[in-house]
DNA sequence: TGTACATCAGTGAACGCGCGTTCACTGATGTAC
DNA sequence: TGTACATCAGTGAACGCGCGTTCACTGATGTAC
């Protein structure tokens, strides 16, 4: 990748030079899902987007505390991106079973899409959610999801069942997020849906 | 954790204090996996390694072309390992089904009790398997199981449907135990086997 | 309307760190004769 | 059995790297009067 791109979709110039970034916060963020896009997590550090972004390398602390407080805050935007992208897939179909599927095509195309991202989002480097509850929130919101479809899918029997069903759901759809992001499951015919249909249809059978 | 455990471990004392360490490959890759269970991936390094072992920082390279080929090393170990604690689950259980909520068990306690291992043998850091076709070897172990298994249970059908099963079971098993070890899943009264049964009748329920 | 001033977003030098790897080397080992 | 010698497993110094973070600072901005 050119990271002349980045820089240039990021630092609008004006007229004349000026001293301040102006939406540095923003471009930070969005510079380092571009990073994770084309490098990979390890080259996803303080100053190699400051380096990027044509900045010295402590503004960013202008902005964040500390380097895993910049991490959070590109993984919830990525969380953000993630339930869109489920909610997307859904469209307006009314079968509870095909919005299921959907959201779980939603979800591992995102995984396919955004390989490093989603690996920040559910890596080792965010492990203790706690220090950012608003993270941990939005965070929620993809499996939030998956567990309101549950709920009215088997609406009548109890709660624990509804809950244990909604794990096996996430569980199963993360798995394949995860293999057919590394390479080890293939999409025939990149048919995603066809793909998710198959892998999911035991499960769903049982609703 | 205190290192001299690690130590102590492997130098085993001689009468005079040799030379040579005797056993250095063996120490490196055992050590390698002490400090993936009690500090975490990044502390795992060549350096930290020789240290750990009393070893010239260079040492190692005797034995390892790269801290990459190292790292491969211990993915391995870990791999048998896996395998082995999903056969030593399934004890002669002749229920097929049991025997894959057995493999399961093992599968996911293996990743609770092994979380940065896990991480390892399945994370970025060798995300090439194909530099290391034995590794590749060893990694297809575990799956075999899942696949054999399946493949019996539901003879007669046709292969890709054994396929998907498998893949569909082994993705949902292998979320869970990212969920587990994560911590994003609690097992209740660490009741791991009726947590895997539960998270997986649906599914087999279908065979 | 013009100005003083607090606030804020940046700068740039410097810190200490641990890392992977290379290099020329040396001490130990085992084997062929 | 004793010895020469190739081989191998180590040593220790040095390389260059990029990183996160701290510090004292300065230029720009906007607001109260």
């Amino acid at each position: 990748m050119s990271n002349s791109i980045i820089i240039k979709k990021h630092k609008q110039h004006k007229k004349q030079e000026s001293y301040h970034h102006g939406n540095l916060r923003q471009a930070l963020i969005e510079a380092g899902i571009q990073i994770l896009q084309f490098e990979g997590v390890d080259k996803l550090g303080l100053r190699s987007l400051a380096r990027i972004l044509d900045v010295s390398q402590t503004a960013p602390y202008s902005h964040f505390k500390d380097k895993t407080e910049l991490l959070a805050a590109i993984a919830e935007v990525g969380f953000q991106r993630l339930a869109m992208q489920m909610l997307e897939h859904v469209n307006n179909s009314t079968d509870i079973e095909k919005r299921i599927k959907a959201m779980a095509s939603g979800y591992i195309s995102f995984a396919v899409d955004n390989k490093a991202l989603f690996s920040l989002m559910f890596g080792r480097e965010l492990k203790d959610m706690k220090s950012f509850p608003t993270l941990a929130m939005t965070a929620g919101k993809s499996y939030a999801l998956f567990s309101g479809a549950v709920t009215e899918a088997i609406k009548g029997r109890d709660d624990i069942s509804a809950k244990i069903t909604t794990n096996a759901i996430w569980s199963l759809v993360h798995g394949l997020a995860i293999f057919c992001a590394e390479g080890k499951l293939i999409v025939p015919n990149n048919d995603i849906d066809l793909f998710v249909s198959d892998h999911l249809d035991g499960l769903l059978n049982t609703l």
